[in-house]
Parts: C-alpha cells; sequence; structure tokens
DNA sequence: CAACGCATCATTTTT
DNA sequence: TGATGCGTTG
C-alpha cells in the first residue's frame, strides 16, 4: 500500500473527471475535453499511471498525436513523472507510426515529400494526360491525398466534373509509379499499414503487443487512421480517444469530424468522460468564445466553465486603414512590455499565410522580433534534400528516387537523358541502385562517370555502420565534391552551406539525446519532421502563425488579426454553411489560446494583392457576446 | 529550345 | 503584390 501511494502521487494533480479519465482502464474511454481543460495532461498523466502501477510495460503502449513537437513534448512528460525506463514506449505521430510499423514489415524504400509527388504528377502530365482547364498539379497533389484520406482508390474514384475524369488517370498512374519506384507518399504512411494488417498473421503481432493505445486530438483524425487506431486496439479494445468536436478544422482535408461524433456506435460499450473545466483562459476569454460557438447549429451543446477570475475583456480594434491596425498592435505590445510580458509570450494569429508579410513589414519597421512559424519541411531546401539523398543511397537498395538526385548534383556529365534509362534498366532488370550503376551498358564519358560515382558511394557505404551519422554526413559532402561546388558558387553558395550546417547541428543535438543514432533512424526521421521539430526555440520573438498552426498551443497575449468579413470567415464560405461552420470553429480555436489578454483587430480599408478593399467588421466579432469584450475604434 | 513578357489568380496544410 | 504558366519570340 505505501509502495502504490509512492509511485502515484502525481494522480493529486487531476480534477475528478480528469482523474476518471486516467483510472478508467476496462475498456474504450471517449474523453471530450473543451479547450484548455487539460487533455494532454491526461494522456500523460494515463501513460505514466499505467507504468508506474506495472498495468503495462512500455512496448505494450501506443500514443498517438498529430505533430512531432506535440509527441516529443509528451514523451518528456511521461518521462518526468513517471522517472523511470520508457524504451519501447511509442509516442509518435500517426504518420511515424505507420513508417515504423512498413520498416518493421521490411519497407525499405523512400517516402516522398510534397515536392516529390509534384513533381512525379508533373512528369505523369507530361506523358499521359490531355491538357484540361483547371487542372494544376497543385489541384491533382491536393485532390489524390484527399482522395487516398477518404480511402477512395483510383479503381473506386468516380469522376463528375471533366477534370476529374484526367485527374482519375493521372492518379492510377501516379499509384502506379510510386509503386515502381519503392517510394511511398504520406497518405501511404497510413493506407499500407492497413493493408498489412489485413494480413491475420502480421495483425496478431501488433495486436498482442499493444495492450492500450491513446489518440489525441481524436476530432480530426481521418478514416486510416481511425481504421489503424481501431485494429491496433483491437487486441485489448482499451482505446483511450481524446479530442474536442469544437475543434475540428482539418474536414477540408479528409479528416473526419463524424468519427469522434460516432464513437459510441463504433463501441458501443465505451465510457465517457467530459472534461469541462477551462484552466487556461480568464472567463473573459472563455465566455466570449463560448459565445461565438454557440452559433454552430452542428454541434452537441457543450459549455466550459472558467476557472480563472474574470480578467480584461476581450479588446475589439478597428482602424481605418491597415496601417493603423499594424499601428495599434505595435502600441499594445509596447504596453504589454512595461507589464511584463516577453515577445514570446505574444501570438498573432491569422487566417493566411499571405497575411503574414504585412504585419513582418510592421514589425521590422518598429524593430519588435518576430519569428514564422510554419512546418516547411527542414528536408525541402534543395541543398539538404541533395544531403540527404546522398545518405539515403548508402543504405536503401531500392531508393531511385535519391539515387538520381545525388546522381544529378554536382554535375557530373549524367545527364537527365542517362538518368531515366538508368530508371528503366534497373526497374526492369530488378536490380538494387548499387547493382545498376556498376552495370548499366554506358558507354565513353558516362561509363567513366557512372564508374567513379559506383566507386564513391561502395567507398562510403563501407562507412555506414562504422561512422556516426555526424561523421558520416561531413564525409559525404566533402568525397561527393558538393561542397566544393558550393564553394565556387559564390554568396548563394554560402546560404546554402550555412543551411547544410544547421543541419549538421540538428544532427549533433539528435545524437546527444539519443545514444546510437543510427543512419536509418536518422533518415526517418528528417523525413517526417518540420523546421519546427528540429529546431529549438529559446529566442524571444513573437510567434507569427495561422490560425491553423495554433492548434493546441497556448500563449499568454493572443492578437487575432485582419479580422474581416473576406478574410476570416473567407469569402468562400459565405454560402457554405458547413464550411463557415468550420470558419467558426477555427475562431473558437485562435480564441481559446489565449490565456491572459486577446485581441481581435480589423480595419475599414487593406491592400490586398495590391488593390484596396473595404471590409466589414467579421461576423464571428459581432457574435461575442458584449459583456466580455470593449470596441476600441481609431479614426485618426 | 530557352528566355522573356504578359496575363492570371490567388485558403487553411499537423504529416 | 508576387508567383506561376503560357505564348511569343530570338
Amino acid at each position: 500500500m505505501i509502495e502504490r501511494q509512492r509511485y502515484t502521487t502525481f494522480l493529486d494533480d487531476l480534477n475528478p473527471s480528469q482523474r476518471e479519465a486516467v483510472l478508467y482502464t476496462e475498456g474504450p474511454l471517449l474523453v471530450l475535453a473543451g479547450a484548455g481543460s487539460g487533455k494532454t495532461r491526461v494522456i500523460t498523466y494515463k501513460i505514466a499511471y499505467l507504468l508506474s502501477e506495472r498495468i503495462a510495460y512500455p512496448e505494450e503502449i501506443l500514443a498517438v498525436t498529430f505533430t512531432n513537437k506535440a509527441a516529443l513534448e509528451m514523451k518528456e512528460r511521461v518521462r518526468k513523472l513517471f522517472n523511470g525506463d520508457v524504451e519501447g514506449l511509442i509516442l509518435s505521430t500517426f504518420h511515424s507510426f505507420g513508417l515504423r510499423l512498413l520498416r518493421m514489415e521490411g519497407f525499405k524504400g523512400s517516402v516522398l515529400d510534397e515536392d516529390d509527388r509534384e513533381a512525379l504528377i508533373k512528369e505523369i502530365m507530361k506523358d499521359v494526360s490531355p491538357k484540361v482547364d483547371g487542372l494544376t498539379p497543385q489541384y491533382c497533389v491536393s485532390k489524390i491525398s484527399y482522395l487516398k484520406s477518404s480511402m477512395v482508390s483510383p479503381e473506386e474514384f468516380t469522376p463528375y466534373i471533366p477534370k476529374d475524369k484526367v485527374l482519375a488517370d493521372i492518379y492510377f498512374e501516379y499509384e502506379k509509379r510510386k509503386k515502381a519506384l519503392h517510394a511511398v507518399d504520406f497518405d501511404d504512411l497510413l493506407i499500407e499499414p492497413l493493408r498489412l494488417l489485413m494480413d491475420g498473421y502480421i495483425r496478431s503481432k501488433y495486436t498482442s503487443r499493444f495492450k492500450y493505445v491513446l489518440v489525441d486530438e481524436y476530432q480530426d483524425i481521418n478514416k486510416p487512421q481511425f481504421l489503424l487506431a481501431k485494429i491496433i486496439s483491437s487486441g485489448t479494445r482499451k482505446l483511450t480517444a481524446v479530442g474536442d468536436p469544437d475543434q475540428s478544422i482539418y474536414s477540408w482535408r479528409g479528416a473526419d469530424p463524424g468519427i469522434i461524433l460516432s464513437f459510441k456506435e463504433d463501441f458501443p460499450d465505451a465510457k465517457i468522460v467530459y472534461l469541462e473545466q477551462n484552466y487556461r483562459s480568464t472567463l473573459s476569454i472563455l465566455e466570449a468564445a463560448n459565445s461565438v460557438i454557440a452559433n454552430n447549429q452542428s454541434r452537441y451543446p457543450k459549455k466550459l466553465k472558467a476557472e480563472r477570475g474574470r480578467g480584461k475583456p476581450v479588446v475589439v480594434y478597428v482602424g481605418q486603414t491597415d496601417f493603423d491596425e499594424g499601428a495599434f498592435i505595435v502600441d499594445e505590445i509596447f504596453s504589454l512590455r512595461k507589464s511584463g510580458y516577453a515577445y514570446k509570450d505574444i501570438a498573432l494569429l491569422y487566417r493566411t499565410n499571405a497575411q503574414s508579410r504585412f504585419y513582418e513589414e510592421v514589425f521590422i519597421k518598429h524593430g519588435l522580433p518576430y519569428k514564422v512559424v510554419h512546418g516547411i519541411r527542414f528536408y525541402e531546401r534543395k541543398e539538404i534534400k541533395d544531403a540527404i539523398a546522398y545518405l539515403r543511397i548508402l543504405i536503401m537498395p531500392k531508393d531511385i528516387m535519391s539515387l538520381e538526385r545525388a546522381l544529378l548534383t554536382p554535375s557530373r556529365g549524367v545527364g537527365k537523358r542517362t538518368i531515366l534509362s538508368l530508371r528503366e534498366y534497373i526497374l526492369n532488370n530488378d536490380l538494387t541502385i548499387w547493382e545498376g550503376v556498376r552495370t548499366f551498358p554506358a558507354k565513353g564519358k558516362i561509363s567513366d562517370a557512372l564508374l567513379s560515382f559506383a566507386e564513391l558511394i561502395d567507398g562510403l557505404r563501407e562507412k555506414v555502420y562504422s561512422m556516426s551519422v555526424k561523421e558520416l554526413f561531413t564525409e559525404v559532402l566533402e568525397k561527393s565534391g558538393y561542397l566544393d561546388m558550393l564553394r565556387s558558387l559564390g554568396e548563394e553558395g554560402e546560404d546554402r552551406i550555412r543551411n547544410l550546417e544547421e543541419l549538421l547541428t540538428v544532427i549533433s543535438r539528435l545524437e546527444d539525446e539519443e545514444k546510437d543514432l543510427t543512419l536509418e533512424a536518422f533518415l526517418d526521421k528528417m523525413a517526417l519532421y518540420t523546421d519546427q521539430d528540429l529546431r529549438r526555440e529559446d529566442e524571444d520573438a513573437v510567434n507569427f502563425l495561422t490560425l491553423h498552426a495554433s492548434k493546441g498551443l497556448e500563449f499568454p497575449v493572443v492578437f487575432m488579426v485582419g479580422m474581416e468579413q473576406g478574410l476570416f470567415p473567407l469569402y468562400r464560405s459565405f454560402n457554405n454553411h458547413a464550411e463557415l461552420e468550420e470558419e467558426r470553429r477555427l475562431c473558437y480555436v485562435g480564441m481559446t489560446r489565449a490565456k491572459d489578454r486577446l485581441y481581435m483587430t480589423a480595419s475599414r480599408r487593406r491592400r490586398i494583392y495590391g488593390s484596396t478593399f473595404s471590409n466589414a467588421l467579421s461576423m464571428f466579432v459581432d457574435e461575442i457576446n458584449p459583456l466580455y469584450r470593449v470596441v476600441v475604434e481609431d479614426y485618426i
């Protein structure tokens, strides 16, 4: 008994409903957790509890969240709470888990990023399909991704509009070529594991391993993610899903908010726990947010209760021009600083990325520090991709995409034409990339070039297991002539070398964190992690981010800018009820990020795309209960 | 075939 | 405003 108490003292930090959710280990559990009600806390405490009480071993627990960053933070919290060895615990994103499963089942290919995907689509469009108005590569990428998230195969897809007839062919060909290249895209990281899990033997391996499955942000999962969670947890059916239907903001991307609403149908014996106390925001902010979200018709009524005091009202500012708006924000930030807030306590949220530039200019003019938070993959910069490609071809025998990339830069007399026939040659004869380069029938200069490339790669391959990733990285860049190429490029090259040096710093850090980091593990991280996950953020700067990117975060002070009809909500959603409600949920997400102070700013006239528009104040601002807001107008 | 200029048209994007 | 794509030129 004394033992037990020692292990679980941390349960005292929880309120009764949170504790109920943590302690329930009988079967499926849905935690409907409002904004700021401690859902992350429930997940981390539950894992720590399972471990502390020896209810489960680390390797029997799978917990999934939506971002790598969130996963990393949660793992750290679990480690601290449990204060023991968590080796074997999988706490990652669905995608990382999917890739991991594929690797465990022998997948040796590479993961296509957004650029690769688009490049492949462009190739296909050139080759096969007739030209159709409005059928852009980007349209294809997003539509195909949407179809895959909805689990509609090329064969099942029935096009309704003309351009989708062509798209259907492109989709089919895309899947075919991707498969030939032994590559998977982000959507495959969910779909392919599902395919494998159809096999009874493979399935039982995972269902017997995972006794507890926990899923965060359940309101924004898509069909394959749902199936993955359901199947993996089917051994014990001890699935804990945590989410908030009011914060579902990704349905345009294939997320299905219906999944959280039908939990009780999918798991009839499920227990449901409601977390309705908000610990994050002041009463004014919370009531303001409540009054906005209450306007959504398709929702289960729910009202979060504030645990904090009234605080300051939400400040609504309407300037004459966007410059007034900027000046107001700057003034407020100066006075917030005086009352003790740091820059990093402040976030500026906007609806579209394009809006950030204007505020960046304002901040630069006034010498205020800011950082734009967005998920551009580090990996997507050319020099980074090139460097990674070199590392990949050392251990990935089927990674033709990376081989082609490495072969092309620095230029060594092997051009696009040779590359294409080399690809054919490797695919037709089912060779490894190494055999391919060595035996490809070429003559003269090309043959020499290929041979010395093969030598280079073979030489480096020998070192893979005797060198650390960091050493190998430096070695590859030197020996391949890549650094020399950049050095000869002058100023532009210097920038790129700096990026590579930054990558080197990242590698050092990863190696510090994980002893014996293998090249395989490193490469898989690179494929899925964004800048934000890899970079340390300790600088004191105001955070600039989209409303979407703000999900799951919190800031003492939040500015929601551009609160105008047409900008937010966007024009497009005006005559689409479902879309408008999603915009409203987005507004709710933004408002509930704020702990102490919330500002919503707008201007009567604003320059967009070079011309001036007059927008009405956002309807969402009107929906705020006047008790909790003050309107500041400026007519200077 | 590439380079240049003009027209066009703009979401959100955890992975 | 600025990125992108297409059609025209050299």
